[in-house]
RNA sequence: GGCGCUAUGGUGUAAUUGGUUAACAUGCAGCCCUCUCAAGGCUGAGAGUACGGGUUCGAUCCCCGUUAGCGCUACCA
């Protein structure tokens, strides 16, 4: 009796795939951008493959022909990239293997696991399908019907054969066992039940021949040889769906995995139209996101290490991840739509400016390069004869920097002769004092004889010239922020001074006076 | 409507699986440092663990109920 196996399955602890080499699989459906949710999910995949020695691929589920795009498949590919997932394998998709899934679920109307239904489809109203769902499933139970009631399940197999060889349109659904439960072992919600009664006949083919999402998964999953189904947590509940497929094709199930989900600040789902740009990871890279630090703080939502450390890189996450410390309860992405400096979440901003501020030089120089480069600020001398300066003042400044925008915005001034003025500064720091009219070329002149033009040598002499002029060395020091970065803030001035170098200091403390 | 999953400061997460003044990070406030702003150091506010019942000498942890959120309930993925 086939629901005698079907319910009798438990996957031991040891099965069939714990000895093989892991293989895991992103599986995206090219819809749209590449979402922070679906990139975490991408993430844990790709850490869980590296961490076992096993295989990270990728299966673009495209077989929503009307909204896949082509667009959408590239800014994954992008996504995935940026972050350093890299695949080992050449990358599937699923609207290739349409042919294989069509011929397998034929396979299990001809083992009589599952049946021609030539009931006509029903028709749903745009964006109201949900609705249509749930009211109908309440209607069922108010009036006694049971859902899974369906005359073709038991038509012989003759007058089938015969209906269909006549022409007539049918659907192709999994004979689902009518009595026992079934029941699998997740790695992360652990033991899993659901009722047989609480599962319909699915349909595995379309009446048009289109194979559906559960047959299609299951179908390349096993095709692909995947060990370990690692996924969003909406699925886990389509998993029994699933593995009834796995038992019907008569192969090994894999493992299951499902992870928590990430939503917005209202626990409401995360979505593109509600949300906006925080939810899509090309956001992050053009606001001057590391994609280390961004991999750093995604893999804070839903997994924790075993210590308490939160900062790692990406080796060192590869070492502590693992699936026993993946979360069970949702997590949010904390971010305000109304104010500016929460536009994501304030963690993952602190993990950037981490990032900024403490990554060894020569990993963070590329991406120095690559936003100075596409502001048209990037010179060559700065990775040959001057390097040793660029280091330093890229040193200097990225201090109080959040992200690598700050090194074209805010940091300009030291590698441009052209920069902005904040009109705040100028009027704190230059209009405020009469006296800086003439103090400021008089310490430009007395800088233009000071060797060396350092550090200490430019607080030696500006102290000496604070002191002879009886002004403040904090009035001096403010405005000579702003004459030479346009700034209120900063580093501290004499690092600057040395960093901006005796001609360009010069020039800007005299040409400052025409601000004041 | 049915079924399933979840519930610890604002947010992300801990709490050796029943014994803690409920911990860490972020964010917030203050102080120190100081030429500004960060960083850093120090201090502080902020949860009695969704709510209500049990079990127990003792519950964040186990059980039941309620509530809320999420998911599934499709010839969507």
């Amino acid at each position: 009796m086939v629901s005698k196996t079907f319910s009798d399955h438990c996957p031991p602890t040891t099965d069939h795939f714990t000895f093989m080499t892991v293989r895991v699989r992103f599986a995206p459906s090219p819809t749209g951008y590449l979402h922070i949710g679906a990139a975490r999910t991408a993430l844990f995949n790709f850490l869980f493959a590296r961490k076992t020695g096993g295989k990270f691929l990728v299966r673009v589920e495209d077989t929503d022909l009307a909204r896949s795009t082509e667009e959408s498949t590239r800014s994954i590919f992008e996504g995935l990239e940026w972050l350093g997932l890299n695949f080992d394998e050449e990358p599937v998709f699923q609207s290739a293997n349409a042919t294989a899934h069509r011929d397998a679920a034929l396979r299990l109307i001809a083992n009589g696991k599952a049946y021609r239904d030539f009931t006509p489809k029903e028709e749903h109203a745009e964006g109201k399908v949900k609705q249509d769902i749930a009211e109908r499933a309440r209607r069922d139970h108010a009036e006694g019907i049971d859902h899974r009631a369906n005359a073709c399940r038991d038509l012989t197999t003759e007058e089938s054969d015969r209906r269909a060889a006549d022409g007539e349109p049918f659907a192709v659904r999994l004979k689902v066992p009518v009595n026992g439960s079934s029941h699998f072992e997740d790695m992360v919600y652990g033991e899993q039940t659901r009722d047989y009664s609480e599962i319909e006949d699915l349909v595995l083919l379309r009446s048009d021949g289109h194979p559906l999402y559960n047959l299609s998964v299951v179908c390349d999953d096993i095709a692909m040889n995947i060990t370990h189904v690692i996924r969003g947590q909406d699925h886990l509940t389509n998993t029994h769906k699933q593995i009834l497929i796995y038992k019907a094709l008569e192969t090994n199930v894999p493992r299951f995995a499902h992870l928590p989900l990430i939503l917005a600040p209202n626990k409401a789902k995360l979505s593109k139209r509600k949300h906006g740009e925080v939810v899509s990871l090309t956001t992050y890279r053009d606001r001057g996101f590391l994609p280390e630090a961004f991999v750093n703080a995604l893999v804070l939502f839903g997994w924790s290490p075993p210590d308490e450390h939160e900062i790692f890189t990406f080796d060192e996450l590869i070492k502590q991840f693992d699936l026993e410390h993946i979360h069970r309860s949702n997590a949010v992405f904390n971010f305000s739509e109304t104010d500016a400096r929460l536009w994501t979440d304030q963690k993952a901003q602190f993990i950037n400016a981490e990032y900024v501020r403490t990554m060894p030089f020569e990993n963070l120089l590329p991406y120095i390069q690559s936003e100075l480069e596409s502001v048209g600020l990037w010179r060559d001398e700065y990775a040959g004869e001057r390097r040793a300066w660029f280091e330093a003042t890229v040193n200097l400044i990225r201090e109080r920097f959040y992200t690598l925008k700050d090194f074209s915005g805010q940091g300009r001034a030291y590698f441009a002769d052209d920069f902005p003025f904040d009109a705040a500064a100028v009027k704190k720091n230059l209009k405020k004092d009469e006296r800086l009219r003439e103090l400021l070329p008089a310490l430009a002149e007395k800088f233009s004889s000071l060797e060396p033009f350092t550090h200490d040598a430019t607080e030696a002499a500006m102290r000496e010239f604070c002191e002879h002029h009886a002004v403040k060395v904090g009035v001096i020091a403010n405005a000579a922020r702003t004459a030479l970065t346009g700034q209120a803030v900063g580093a501290s001035m004499f690092h600057v001074f040395e960093s901006i170098g005796r001609e360009r200091a010069i020039k800007r403390l005299r040409d400052a006076t025409s601000l004041i």
